[in-house]
DNA sequence: GCCAACGTTGGC
DNA sequence: GCCAACGTTGGC
């Protein structure tokens, strides 16, 4: 079992929308960089990932599980690029950025050190805290 | 709106 | 294969 960080605008796809279509699922489609392809060509079944909210927002709202692994993203007319599936697990109340910069803890967080990667893993110990942080600042 | 970081493209 | 030019992303 990994855990991911999946970062997306959410002009283009938000955490709302992503509750919307619940149980089933959407297709996290759209990405066009070699390096979170590969990441997510490594994701599985059940592995579960942080759902960050890029551009004005900059915070963690979310968690999601995959549930269907890499395919073929329709959307990627090169035919070089793929997908997965994954459905909303639970509400966090807003981690943002500005928190996870200020954790010592989490100094070494792809998020920081690559900015620009919108498919990223995690340590145990970096969901742990995220997702503790999460659940205290809920409501 | 600006700019740094990074990825891609294309000429050589 | 190198590298300059260019485009995109995303934080500030």
């Amino acid at each position: 079992m990994q855990y991911w960080l999946l970062k997306s605008e959410p002009e283009d796809w938000s955490w709302a929308d992503q509750i919307q279509c619940g149980m089933k699922g959407e297709a996290w489609t759209g990405v066009r960089n070699y390096q979170a392809r590969n990441f997510m060509k490594c994701m599985q079944c059940g592995d579960q990932c942080l759902f960050y909210h890029s551009g004005r927002k900059r915070e963690i709202v979310g968690t999601v599980e995959i549930i269907k692994t890499y395919e073929p993203d329709p959307t990627d007319e090169s035919g070089r690029f793929g997908m997965v599936t994954v459905r909303a697990l639970q509400s966090l109340g807003p981690v943002s950025l500005a928190w996870i910069k200020e954790q010592s803890a989490l100094q070494s967080m792809v998020l920081l050190r690559q900015p620009r990667l919108s498919v990223q893993p995690l340590t145990v110990v970096e969901w742990a805290i995220i997702i503790g942080q999460g659940k205290k600042s809920q409501r």
